[in-house]
DNA sequence: CTGTTAGCGCCTTCAA
DNA sequence: TTGAAGGCGCTAACAG
């Protein structure tokens, strides 16, 4: 915040309680009920009065609290999105879901529950729980690490960790991604390969490693366990890792990391250890998050289809809200090759 | 989502109730009002009693509704977070938001409500009348584009189109940013300098155009009204006022766009008719979006610094939830010179 | 046509 | 230490 300028003004103002269906009744002098009827569009209302009601409603400034009328009414028109927190992926995803959202009779309302809890586990569960049953018609759950069940209003999972368990769902081809990551580094002509693998208790990690392994066994390259080291999803738990796998003498001539934020890391590990990438050491990621495209130099990646995915779960949500049978839908990866690839030095 | 596989499961379950607090106080075999108090930490119960509801908690799956809770309760500890879609300016600012939110006891509810709405105009007001009082704390709306006043909650404004109206802003020196914009085409060596100007009833954009004047009369070139054309801060907007621009004869050899996304749309308005950026054309924008780095050229323009603006906002929240006095932050604009910009080819 | 009654799920007095 | 009653703001049935 250096450099920001700051002017203070007026001091904290007691704020004026929120306008209720209440005060809207008293200065119209008729009925709580009348005016939820007026605000509602009920028939069954003379004219003039609702247009009295109208009238107040204007000059108050009144808006039916979402809250209080998700509590009775059915059908709130707000579907939920459900986060652990709002990074660069579920930033993404939100941008697709908005978009499809963008013409439909829906509002968006994403909660990020996870950000002040103790305990991370079973976010998925508690926001669902805080909110589901009342203020959302559907949610739409980013990466949720259990099983859901027991829920109160149609789930969509993308992208869960726990493989496709609940009823509908919306992920990429991991296996596929990772051995098309894995392959390039091959035919570039890399023969030691180290892979940063993600999460171990995640399926997606664990998908991501399996597509690695196939590649080289198919390619007939010896798989050496120890290029496999735990790089975990995030830039903070890669830094060892990636430190490990560049520190040792043989040290191996491309890595595939299990997502972009760890492949980047690495890069930033590479450099730091006065390797340069792709010169000295070839990186490859997954995901293509915007940071990927926009850094210097790009980042090589397996792309997940970010949007598309957001897109097509509310399509499928949205099914399922109207009657539909639930699904899964597995999203192609794509190979994205930018600047961080190219053939070993000693070809 | 061509390529997408699809693969159909379950019909649609009956989704089972959500689990109350009459729930628990009945398989407890307690009142609803014990449960409620072992949920809250209040003291005055029996440990034993409170073990044992809370194991019946545990083996359900309660949680307290946060929409019935916050009827009765006075803090949510939820932070809401106001716009009127979820596009790329407004998700940086949602990451800092989060990133700063990260340490503390609040949870974040971001709120997209003008998506169903008929009417876009006063978004800002009907989403803080439906959500504010109740569900949360405290509020940071993004770019309102109407005076907030009459609230029931704390409110941080980021970007108000209309100045700093309301107690509480965080916003970016756009009339300092616009004149180093165009100060740099003129470095740069061009004369002849187009503007594609934002939307002219927002106040950023006045600015913005406000700099863009400056730093032609400072330099002592005449302001030829004719190359400022309405762009809006849209893509569709800025087609045709693009077009115009680069249709006559005597077009400008560099345009100032009033934000990234009409910048990135005036780029490919040129390619459509042949001129090549920054061959033919220089291009610069305003925002610094991730789209302007990621792209192919890179875009040059005036960095907001987003992320740190979402920072700034969540800290000026928590301190007048703490009963502070509101503020006004300005934070600085920075020059990113990227490809789309260079000297014009008749010098 | 309009008002009254009864909650939605929860928390907070206030008695017992 | 616990439970009963009242109410948050609103809407859906039912009366009148």
């Amino acid at each position: 915040m250096q450099g920001a300028a700051v002017t203070a003004t007026t001091g904290h103002r007691t704020s004026p309680r929120r306008v209720t269906i209440r005060d809207v009744a008293n200065a119209a002098g008729v009925s709580v009920a009348t005016v939820s009827k007026v605000m509602n569009g009920r028939d069954g209302i003379a004219a003039a009065t609702s247009e009295r009601v109208l009238g107040v409603v204007d000059e108050l400034g009144y808006e039916t609290s979402l809250i209080a009328s998700s509590m009775r009414k059915r059908r709130t028109q707000v579907i939920g999105v459900l986060v652990a927190e709002f990074e660069p992926f579920s930033l993404q995803l939100l941008n697709g879901v908005s978009s499809a959202l963008q013409q439909t009779a829906y509002d968006i309302l994403a909660y990020a529950g996870s950000v002040s809890a103790g305990e991370h586990a079973g976010w998925e569960r508690r926001s669902l729980s805080r909110l589901g049953g009342t203020l959302i018609d559907g949610a739409i759950i980013v990466t949720p690490t259990v099983t859901l069940d027991e829920i109160s209003v149609p789930v969509v999972a993308i992208d869960p960790h726990t493989g496709p368990t609940g009823p509908a769902v919306v992920d990429t081809d991991n296996v596929g991604g990772a051995r098309m990551a894995t392959e390039h580094l091959i035919s570039l002509g890399h023969r030691r390969i180290g892979h940063l693998r993600g999460r171990t208790d995640l399926l997606s990690a664990q998908q991501r490693e399996q597509g690695y392994r196939e590649a080289l066994m198919a390619a007939g390259i010896p798989i050496d366990e120890s290029l496999i080291v735990d790089g975990g999803y995030r830039a903070a738990r890669a830094t060892a890792a990636a430190g490990e796998l560049l520190g040792r003498p043989d040290r191996p001539s491309a890595i595939f990391a299990a997502n972009d934020v760890t492949a980047l890391e690495a890069i930033r590990v590479a450099a730091s250890r006065g390797l340069s990438v792709p010169i000295d050491l070839s990186v490859i990621g997954f995901d293509d998050l915007p940071a990927a495209g926009s850094g210097r130099p790009g980042l090589t990646t397996i792309r997940q289809p970010l949007l598309e995915m957001g897109t097509a779960a509310v399509h499928l949500l949205l099914a399922m809200l109207d009657g539909g049978a639930s699904e899964r839908i597995q999203m192609p990866a794509e190979l994205i090759v930018r600047d961080t690839t190219q053939p070993p030095l000693f070809f």
